[in-house]
DNA sequence: GTCTATACTCAGATAGAC
DNA sequence: GTCTATCTGAGTATAGAC
């Protein structure tokens, strides 16, 4: 039998270097976190990791493509399991549990995306931002589709609102506590605020 | 005349150094500045750093605290000068109003934190969360006056509401432009979402 | 592909003159 | 108080054996 189907032998070392890298990111940032500690993780030695990338720019460049798109993934597959004729209402809050379980329960590479981004070389950051305004587009279309069939309060603005929301969900890996609130119930609890406010009665 | 009413002369560097770290760490994060740079723009030599702080870590350590103490008393004095029997709705938003404004456009200590926090060792780090607890507190004693006065939607959850909105203000500094929104437009947006939700009429 | 060994760079911190 | 000069350690990265 030929290798069909099974992995690629040599990429197994170099998913395991991702993700302890990722792992090690999301906990300390960019700069703390050696080379040395990375491969150790890996279970690897220093000097191997370089078969595997350039540099330890290349290394932190693959995990926020992998986050980002991996978040944006997750969020567009659960918004189109709902239809295109489906309540612009219910198709944002699906977006926002896709992104807040991602983030918060499924793998390291999200969270250490938000960790590390501000962090990380101006040149990766901007060939990142770029994929990340694709996603921000998705989120911006189901806005508008709200508001085109005329439902968006008077003096919301969709651009504040899209932020302010995404800030909120983002946020929560600061304060995130597994034995705590669900990512679930914190979007559920995000979506209370968009569909009818925090208050019992309008003030 | 004695020196009744100056400045301790000595402590004028110490000010200069601290106001370029932070500047500084806002911009790159904790580890990605040297002592080497924050002395540079100071005016100083590296070494004389050291006549005023201990170690790079005591230099942050106080950056942490100018910057929570500020946003912190900003917020205080705000909802202060609304009065005790004020509207404590009124009070939030003069609250968010207060920490969207020093987080913004105010200095560089209060963003340096938000941004050097996580980097931080963790001893350090420790510290500070017990200071940004009684902020915390303090607003949530105000979202119980209003639950307290019945006003608060029954599936509300006060802790997720605090969490949320702060992570919405706080993460605004990862996409404030000074030509955009205004810190006060989109501590009013936040106001809206909580006054009466983003839709035109709840779903 | 992975190892060991090491070159090179730059960080934080210190000592002592002025 | 601030300077110059320097120490020590750690980090990224490379070279070459296996």
């Amino acid at each position: 039998m030929a290798d069909g189907g099974a992995l690629p032998k040599a990429q197994i070392t170099r998913r395991l270097i991702l993700e302890a890298a990722a792992s090690l990111f999301r906990q300390k940032g960019y700069a703390e976190v050696s080379l040395r500690e990375i491969a150790q993780l890996a279970g690897v030695k220093t000097g191997s990791l370089y078969y595997h990338f350039e540099s330890k720019e290349s290394l932190v460049e693959e995990i926020l493509t992998l986050g980002t798109q991996g978040a944006f993934e997750a969020s567009r597959d659960a918004v189109a399991a709902l239809g295109a004729a489906a309540d612009p209402v219910d198709k944002l809050e699906a977006a926002f549990t896709a992104h807040a379980r991602f983030l918060l329960e499924k793998e390291d590479f999200a969270s250490a995306n938000l960790k590390i981004l501000p962090q990380v070389p101006p040149a990766i950051r901007e060939r990142h931002v770029r994929q990340d305004r694709e996603y921000a587009t998705f989120v911006a279309a189901i806005i508008d589709e709200i508001a085109d069939a005329g439902r968006l309060g008077p003096d919301v603005d969709r651009t504040l609102l899209r932020m302010l929301c995404f800030g909120a969900l983002n946020w929560s890996i600061s304060w995130f506590d597994p034995k705590g609130r669900s990512p679930s119930e914190i979007a559920a609890q995000l979506m209370i605020l968009i569909r009818r406010g925090a208050l019992a009665s309008p003030s």
